[in-house]
RNA sequence: UGGGGCGUAGCCAAGUUGGCAAGGCACGGGACUUUGGAUCCCGCCACCGCAGGUUCGAAUCCUGCCGCCCCAGCCA
């Protein structure tokens, strides 16, 4: 790229807008909305459309709606318009003034009706559900027209009015566009505008009993509140022939336009709402916002950022080809976000004793730490206490060394992270054989530098003084499934990964862990990052979950043998 | 032998009017390193779904074929 343009996300999208615009079409700004249901929680994948529609309207100096779509009154509830809201402006994005409901359009809409009926445009049918899907026709046979489909303006007023005044049973009648039995296009063979429900609204109460379905409802919000373009996933394509027929029959002055992009797959998670209901239900995870769900409240919780979110957002793209983005672009990006932000410190997560013999009992040494190494001014120093025991990592100890091996083993050195040289003299064993402690001397000369004579130390390890240590609990998060595709086929619980959340109880982190605040991170070196969770961190007791851990190469070439 | 979409490297994804294939991730190699982290270099043999055609020249235009996705809720 020659361009000395910042990357501006390129995408079909905006591509259209920027035409529109050359064109003069929309002299009033560009209006877009983000209108989710409010029946489950926000995932990730609606992350995406909302980037994409609060960044376009960023971009373009317009603005972007918050529209609850609660035409359905069984499935909405007050609990996911809340979350919903939290996580869009934990998103960093803000509707301002425009925080809207299709059920607050409930009148305009039902005169709209009045109006089609008036036009020959729409007739009730009193045929059964059952009736009318059989008579729908299939995929390659025509539909045959209802008995109904020809009653007269002033039957199909009287009854539709009726309908709403409840004069008839739930489900007995539905009103319903008159459009074409015989499209080609099921979605245009008279589809359902109105159904008779007896069930109350979250937020209309009792007024209605007449709800209107998505495709009546949709289009008509977006011209009342003046959306130029009308983002949706690529399932509603079928469906824009649909959204235009009934602006035009309406004839409004405004014509918002829809465009469709590809919905997000990530790979070893499951996105369907029906999915993630299933495992909050069910209790296989332990909440909406478990962290190892794709939510948002399951991010947040996690540890990720909303930074993190919307880079994600950038890299994946938008576009219209299915697809199913590697999990693992996923965990750089927050990886590559807080790499720069967060401090550093060591934790000890399964401990082994070093005694180290030569260090005097009693005395501790205040060593002097960088929270950043790679820009020491930028987060300062802290001081980490050391003393004549110290925990390392188990893992970082080895009685038989294999090739390449950089850390621990006996009669080798290494290096204690900011300390000193040490090395392994002695192994201690239980009567089982394993190894309870070692003891180890350090090299003196060794805190502040290079070992004098030149010897090469492979490697520097995690450690933290036992008297100073400060008791930690770690949850270590891994994928939620352990297939790439769970939803592919089959029942999709049956891939849920069993070590999906690892609690190490006994984990022990150097003193200024120990000040951490409820949703403070931290980069517990050479392990991850790590989130203080805002809810579990009470009463003195620190639980941190591991938001992904650091990139391990050494695992690499284990794996590689 | 319905309609609507989509097919560019393992995964995403740019490719405006045809001029001769961006970038990111992953992967491989190296440098550097008191995180086997980070960072920095280099590489990643692309039949642009396939086959024809038009053209001096096609991922881009035309034709045919193949594959995948969506639609037959009184869900959204």
């Amino acid at each position: 790229m020659t361009t000395n343009e910042p990357s501006r996300p390129r995408n079909f999208i905006r591509q259209i807008i920027d035409d529109d615009l050359a064109a003069g079409r929309h002299p009033g700004g560009i209006v877009t909305r983000f209108p989710p249901e409010p029946n489950g929680y926000l995932h990730i994948g609606h992350a995406k459309s909302i980037c994409l529609n609060f960044g376009i309207a960023r971009d373009y100096g317009g603005r972007c709606h918050l529209r609850m779509d609660d035409t359905n009154p069984s499935k909405e509830e007050q609990e996911y318009i809340e979350s919903i809201q939290a996580d869009v402006r934990w998103l960093g994005f803000d509707w301002g003034t425009h925080y809207y409901h299709a059920a607050d359009y409930f009148d305009r809409l039902y005169e709209w009706a009045e109006l089609l009926i008036r036009k020959g445009k729409a007739y009730v049918d009193d045929q059964t559900a059952d009736q009318i899907r059989d008579t729908r026709g299939t995929l390659t046979e025509p539909g045959t027209p209802s008995p109904f489909r020809d009653r007269s303006v002033e039957e199909n007023l009287d009854l539709f009015r009726r309908m709403r005044a409840g004069e008839f049973p739930d489900g007995s009648r539905v009103l319903r566009a008159k459009i074409d039995m015989a499209a080609p296009n099921v979605n245009l063979r008279d589809p359902v505008m109105y159904r008779i429900r007896r069930e109350s609204h979250h937020r209309t109460g009792d007024a209605w009993l007449l709800y209107p379905m998505y495709d009546w409802a949709h289009g008509q919000s977006d011209a009342i509140e003046g959306i130029t373009h009308s983002i949706c996933t690529l399932e509603f394509e079928a469906h824009r022939p649909l959204y235009d027929w009934f602006l035009e029959q309406l004839e409004l002055p405004h014509r918002p336009r829809q465009l469709e992009f590809a919905r997000l797959n990530l790979t070893f998670t499951v996105m369907s709402k029906r999915m993630l209901n299933e495992l909050v239900r069910e209790r296989l995870v332990a909440g909406w916002d478990d962290p190892r769900l794709p939510t948002i409240a399951g991010l947040r919780r996690r540890g990720y950022t909303p930074e993190s979110i919307r880079e994600f957002a950038d890299r994946i793209g938008v576009a219209k080809a299915d697809s199913t983005v590697d999990m693992g672009l996923l965990e750089t990006t927050i990886r590559d976000d807080l790499n720069t932000r967060v401090p550093r410190a060591m934790c000890v997560h399964q401990p082994l004793r070093v005694v180290l013999e030569n260090f005097p009992e009693g005395e501790v040494r205040e060593i002097e730490a960088p929270n950043f190494p790679d820009d020491p001014p930028k987060m300062g120093f802290r001081k980490v206490p050391f003393s004549r025991v110290v925990l390392i990592e188990r893992e970082d100890f080895v009685e038989q060394p294999p090739k390449k091996f950089l850390r621990l083993s006996p009669g080798k050195e290494v290096r204690l992270r900011w300390g000193p040289v040490i090395r392994c003299d002695r192994v201690v064993q239980d009567e089982a054989g394993r190894v309870v402690e070692l003891r180890c001397s350090l090299d003196p000369d060794t805190f502040t530098g290079p070992p004098r004579d030149g010897r090469k130390i492979g490697n520097a390890v995690h450690w933290v003084s036992e008297a100073h240590a400060v008791p930690v609990t770690l949850r270590l998060y891994d994928r939620l499934f352990t297939v790439p595709n769970p939803a592919a086929r089959g029942e999709f619980k049956q891939h849920l990964n069993p070590g999906s959340l690892e609690i190490l109880a006994d984990a022990r982190a150097e003193r200024v862990v120990g000040q951490a605040k409820p949703g403070e991170r931290y980069q517990f070196e050479r392990r991850g990052y790590y989130f203080a969770d805002p809810q579990d961190c009470r009463d003195g007791r620190l639980v941190f979950n591991r938001i992904v851990p650091l990139r391990d190469s050494w695992a690499k070439i284990v794996a590689k043998g």
